[in-house]
DNA sequence: AATTCGATCAACCGCCGCCCG
DNA sequence: GCGGGCGGCGGTTGATCGAAT
């Protein structure tokens, strides 16, 4: 790694940690406990910087850390997460215990973003295939008009595809901070509004004045995921 | 057996936000 | 209100290892 740091120029080690010097971050850690990152590093002797301890314990060293044989039904919830969160790999981490965002990012990374892309390309070749068969089909029905309200996309119905987000600007409702919060390990616990901005949130934005609300059970949500967009700012 | 190549993953970097003096 | 220190985060790099040639 051919980049100079702040932790190099104070002549701080860089690279692989040894056994050593993860015993005298264990030994801290446990005498007092995390947190205070510099001043452990001031304090053991450690020459590593207080960035580079915090990863260490966190990415390597805590105790009820899971390393390695990612599940199907983990590699599924991440799926999900990514789906709802983008790339906010410490958020998924909150929702997987035992693994980090490190390890979430670079299964990602090196697996998850390949499948994605597989089926990506799998949705477009059927949803082509959807194009063609109902531009066929409407070829042969002259009788039938084109349901497009602003000529940009048609417009299903809520049952065939809702188009749903959470919004925090309602009260009794999930708020996102709330829900990007929660534990999904324990969905069944959960119920949420979700409100259904049915062909009013293309552009990504929020709404005020949802058309409907509906009491959605997240754990619902999860398992069906492909059926709902969600918009998040 | 030697070499190349791709996949994996630990570790580093810069940026940003929070806190405290 | 301001500035510095610190911690957290996502992006990126580079070492390593195994499979393929």
């Amino acid at each position: 790694m051919g980049r100079s740091s702040r932790c190099e120029k104070d002549g701080l080690r860089r690279g692989s940690w040894t056994d050593a010097e993860d015993q005298i971050l264990l030994d801290y850690v446990r005498e007092h406990g995390e947190g205070r990152w510099e001043k452990l590093s001031r304090e053991t002797g450690l020459k590593r910087c207080g960035k580079s301890c915090r990863l260490r314990w966190l990415n390597y060293l805590r105790p009820d850390i899971k390393r390695g044989n990612i599940t199907q039904e983990e590699e599924e919830l991440i799926i999900r997460l990514h789906k709802l969160l983008g790339n906010r790999w410490s958020l998924i981490a909150g929702r997987l215990p035992g693994r980090t965002d490190n390890e979430i990012k670079n299964y990602w990374n090196s697996i998850l973003r390949k499948k994605a892309k597989e089926n990506q390309s799998e949705r477009s070749r059927n949803e082509r295939k959807t194009i063609e068969d109902l531009a066929t089909e409407a070829a042969k029905n002259t009788e039938a008009e084109p349901d497009c309200h602003d000529g940009f996309l048609p417009n299903t119905s809520d049952s065939d595809m809702p188009r749903n987000f959470i919004t925090d600007l309602n009260e009794g409702q999930l708020s996102i901070s709330e829900f990007l919060h929660t534990d999904f390990t324990k969905l069944c616990e959960l119920n949420t509004k979700i409100v259904d901005c049915t062909n009013n949130c293309r552009n990504g934005s929020l709404m005020s004045t949802p058309t409907t609300e509906a009491p959605l059970h997240l754990e619902e949500l999860l398992n069906d995921w492909e059926a709902y967009d969600f918009y998040l700012p």
